[in-house]
DNA sequence: AAATATTTGCAACTCTGTTGCAAAATACTG
DNA sequence: CAGTATTTTGCAACAGAGTTGCAAATATTT
């Protein structure tokens, strides 16, 4: 798992850092995605909260890490699973939110469904957000 | 269409105050969703920051409005078509939001579609969230 | 029109996120 | 491996979004 973890960083370009390394097993080791309040918690002030906003910037730009829409407007983060790049991502599918725990996944094998969209409008992306209850709260 | 308005407004059990009717206005104006920011500046510093937060979220619990999720995490909300009253919304239609002019748009007539969830999992709401160009942009 | 109930505006506060800059850590070079 | 250049970190300060308590203003009821 050491390994894993500096292969994803030297693979991104990125220089070894403590915070990193830390941020990134928290990922990891998650099933689901965090939110910045959950590192700072995991990580109990290990870092400064700028240094955790700007890991996970710098993650998301060099597609380490994706950010998921939710009705709540918090903003969580998972690992990209597909091949994302640096400035491409490619998570288009469909993310779920347990309405008792709060657990939020990606359900990589669920398909993205199709849209039909009114005449003019052009499609670029369609984010899936279900909620309900999870495997282990129903 | 004052008239629309106070029937509206009475109907949810709400006393009729400046602030409600012209808010409540700027809704049925507009053909797309409207941010907090937006308000403020279209009732021009008309009425208090808090009294606007408070209005939003009077309507949004008496089933006027409701409120849409977004992948940059800026809470909009736009008028409940559907029979939605309070503390049950029926919302469930496809949003979009245009890349080039930010409009967001309650896509009515797009059906949602169908979501194929793991063993266990139980669906309770499905929030579908297109982007791309709008018909104006496109 | 007076009494009651609701809403508003203000001030103060919390929470989230950003920026500039000096100090510290990391990477690079010989 | 030490010395230098580059990058990252922590701190302080700030900006923006949203919430709460409370007295004054407004709306509703009688
Ligand atoms: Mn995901
Ligand atoms: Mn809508
Ligand atoms: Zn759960
Ligand atoms: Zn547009």
């Amino acid at each position: 798992m050491k390994e894993g973890i500096t292969n994803i960083l030297k693979k991104s370009g990125l220089s070894l850092t403590d915070s990193r390394r830390r941020i990134l097993q928290l990922f990891l080791e998650s099933n689901n995605a965090l939110a910045h309040a959950d590192i700072e918690k995991l990580s109990s002030d290990q870092f400064d909260r700028v240094t955790v906003y700007r890991t996970l910037q710098t993650f998301v730009e060099k597609g380490i890490i994706h950010t998921i829409p939710s009705a709540d407007n918090a903003v969580r983060y998972a690992l990209c699973q597909d091949e994302c790049s640096a400035g491409h991502h490619h998570d288009e599918h469909v993310h779920f939110v347990c309405d008792v725990c709060g657990a939020t996944f990606c359900l990589q094998h669920t398909a993205i469904p199709q849209v039909q969209l009114p005449n003019g409008f052009k499609l670029r992306q369609v984010d899936v957000l279900a909620s309900g209850k999870c495997n282990q709260c129903a």
